[in-house]
RNA sequence: UCCAGCGUAGCUCAGUGGUAGAGCGGUCGGCUGUUAACCGAUUGGUCGUAGGUUCGAAUCCUACCGCUGGAGCCA
C-alpha cells in the first residue's frame, strides 16, 4: 500500500519520485490538446502541486468534467516539469475521483472578499487567503507554547466553568442547567441558582487570572492558553464573544519584568513566523496588507518605548492634535490617543502606571498612593495587544481595593489565601491570540482569523 | 449599544421614477505544456424583507434584517 505524499512535501522534492501518490481538492483545470492540467491543494501549504491527466487514462471524460472543488486520489510520478512556473509536477498513472462539486459550488479559482467567504466559513478554509490564515494560526499557538516552554512556564488549565462573577472583565455568559420554563425560585420571587447544577451561579470564564495566580504561587512561572468568553454587545473588527488568550503569571516579578516578558514574546513570535510561515506572510504582504512586512521588521528592530501614563498624557496634551475626546488625567486613553501614540511615534508603545479609579482592584498601588502598576502593549494598526499589571500582593491593601471597588473580600476567601499564605510581589498580562494574529497577518477583522467566529446576533456554524 | 454608509445574477459591481445590465464564474464548442490561459457562443434575477407614495419604484418614504467603517466596552 502506497502512503500518500503531502503537496508540501512533493513540492519540496529533492529528486523525482516514483510512484507517488498524492490527494486533495482541485483548485482549478485547464485543458490541452492531449492532457489536462489539474491544480491539486491538500492545505499542507499555500502553492498548488500541477496534475498532469493524459487523455489516455479510462476515465479521462471524467476527469476533463472536474470542477474547482472535486476530491481526488492521484496514483503517478512525481517529475520535473517541462513547463515554467513550477519545479514538480505529477504525471498520473491513475486519477481516482473521491467526490465530486457541481456548479453549486461557491468558491471560484478568482478572488473573493472576505466577506463573502464569512458566508461559507465551512468552506473558507479552501481558499488561499483562509488557508494562510488558519496555517498561520497553528504555528502561532505553537510557537507560543515554545516560547513559554523554553523559559521554564509551566502550563496550566485553568477553569472554563467559573463560580466568580467580578473578575473586572466584562460580561458574563451564565452556565446553568435550569430549566427556563419552569426555574425555582426563592421566597422572594428571585430565580434560585443555589439549587442550580453547581449550587450556585456560574458563568463562562472571562480570565483564567485569578486562577492562574494561584499556580504561579506555587509553580513559580506558569502560563494559560485558553478559551474566554465574554457577553458583551461588541460590534467592531476587534471583538469577539469567543476569544483566545495567553495569560503568563510570574511570582517574583514586579512591573518591569512584566513589561520585559511582554515585549520579548511580540517580538518572538515575529521572528518564528516570519522564519516558519514565509509564504504566507508573503501572500497577506501581497494580497492583504502590503506595508505588512515592513511593519513586522519595524516592530522587532525597534525598542519599544515605555511611557508613564501621566507622561502620555502630556504628550497627546503637547500634541497640537485636536482628538475628538478629551485628553486629561484619570480619563481613559481612547483609540484615537492610542493610535497617536502607536502611529505617529511610529513604533510600538507600552503605557504604564494608570490612575488607580479606571484600572481593576487586582493591580498593586504604586507608592505615590494614586496610580497602580498597570501596564498596556500598544501596536501600530491594533491598539491594545497586551494587558497586564503587577498584583497586589499585600492582603490589606488588596482587602481595601476590593471594598472600594464595591466587592466583598469574603466573595474572594481562596484569593485572598494567596496573600495570608507566603504571599510574593508577581504580575502578569493577557496577550489577545487573535489580535496578535490580526497583528501578524495584516488581516483587519477578528473574524477573519477564527475558524468560526462568535460575534453577537451570529454563531450558525 | 450609538453614529455613518451599503444590500441588484453564483462572485465583483453599474444602473437615481418609464422594457434588468456588464465583467468574471458555470455550460457548450474551438485552440493550446497550460498556470487568475486565450477565442466564440450560451446560461443566469422575488433588485435584502415587509409595508407605503405614485399611472408607474431597483430608484422616493417608513420599519426591520444583514454587512462594512467609526465609537464605547476590552484582549
Amino acid at each position: 500500500m502506497l502512503s500518500p505524499t503531502s503537496v508540501k512535501d512533493a513540492l519540496q522534492s529533492a529528486a523525482p519520485v516514483a510512484p507517488i501518490q498524492v490527494q486533495g481538492w482541485v483548485r482549478t483545470r485547464r485543458d490541452s490538446k492531449d492532457f489536462s492540467f489539474i491544480e491539486l491543494n491538500d492545505g499542507s501549504c499555500l502553492r498548488n502541486l500541477q496534475i498532469i491527466a493524459e487523455n489516455w487514462l479510462p476515465n479521462y471524460a471524467d476527469v476533463q468534467h472536474l470542477t474547482t472543488g472535486a476530491s481526488i486520489i492521484v496514483r503517478g510520478e512525481l517529475v520535473a516539469s517541462q513547463g515554467k512556473g513550477q519545479n514538480w509536477e505529477v504525471v498520473a498513472d491513475k486519477i481516482d475521483i473521491v467526490g465530486g462539486a457541481d456548479d453549486t459550488y461557491p468558491l471560484q479559482k478568482k478572488g473573493h472578499t472576505p466577506e463573502f467567504l464569512r458566508e461559507i466559513a465551512h468552506l473558507r478554509p479552501r481558499s488561499n487567503l483562509f488557508g494562510c490564515v488558519f496555517r498561520v494560526r497553528s504555528r502561532l499557538a505553537f510557537a507560543i507554547h515554545q516560547f513559554f516552554q523554553e523559559r521554564g512556564f509551566i502550563y496550566v488549565h485553568t477553569p472554563i466553568i467559573t463560580g466568580s462573577d467580578c473578575e473586572g472583565a466584562g460580561e458574563l455568559f451564565r452556565v446553568t442547567t435550569i430549566d427556563a420554563k419552569n426555574p425555582p425560585r426563592t421566597q422572594s420571587g428571585e430565580i434560585d441558582y443555589a439549587k442550580d447544577f453547581f449550587l450556585r451561579p456560574t458563568y463562562l470564564t472571562v480570565s483564567g487570572q485569578l486562577e492562574a495566580e494561584a499556580f504561579a504561587s506555587a509553580l513559580s512561572k506558569v502560563y494559560t492558553f485558553g478559551p474566554t468568553f465574554r457577553a458583551e454587545n461588541s460590534n467592531t473588527s476587534r471583538h469577539s464573544n469567543e476569544f483566545w488568550m495567553i495569560e503568563p503569571e510570574m511570582a517574583f516579578c514586579d512591573l518591569n519584568g512584566n513589561m520585559d516578558l511582554a515585549e520579548e514574546i511580540v517580538k518572538y513570535l515575529i521572528v518564528d513566523l516570519r522564519e516558519n510561515c514565509a509564504e504566507e506572510l508573503g501572500l497577506f504582504a501581497k494580497f492583504v496588507d502590503k506595508e505588512l512586512l515592513a511593519r513586522l521588521d519595524f516592530v522587532f528592530e525597534r525598542k519599544f518605548r515605555r511611557i508613564p501614563y501621566t507622561e502620555a498624557i502630556e504628550l497627546l496634551k503637547k500634541s497640537g492634535e485636536k482628538f475628538e475626546f478629551p485628553v486629561e488625567y484619570g480619563l481613559n486613553l481612547q483609540s484615537e490617543h492610542e493610535r497617536w501614540l502607536t502611529e505617529k511615534q511610529k513604533c510600538p508603545v507600552t503605557v504604564f502606571n494608570y490612575p488607580k479609579e479606571i484600572k481593576p482592584f487586582y493591580m498593586r498601588l504604586n507608592d505615590d498612593g494614586k496610580t497602580v502598576t498597570a501596564m498596556d502593549l500598544l501596536v501600530p494598526g491594533i491598539g491594545e495587544i497586551v494587558g497586564g499589571s503587577q498584583r497586589e500582593e499585600r492582603l490589606e491593601v488588596l482587602e481595601a481595593n476590593m471594598r472600594r471597588h464595591k466587592m466583598d473580600p469574603a466573595d474572594y476567601k481562596w484569593y485572598l489565601d494567596l496573600r495570608r499564605y507566603g504571599t510574593v510581589p508577581h504580575s502578569g498580562f493577557g496577550l489577545g491570540f487573535e489580535r496578535m494574529l490580526m497583528f501578524v497577518t495584516g488581516v483587519s477583522n477578528i473574524r477573519d482569523v477564527i475558524p468560526f467566529a462568535r460575534t453577537p446576533g451570529s454563531a450558525e456554524f
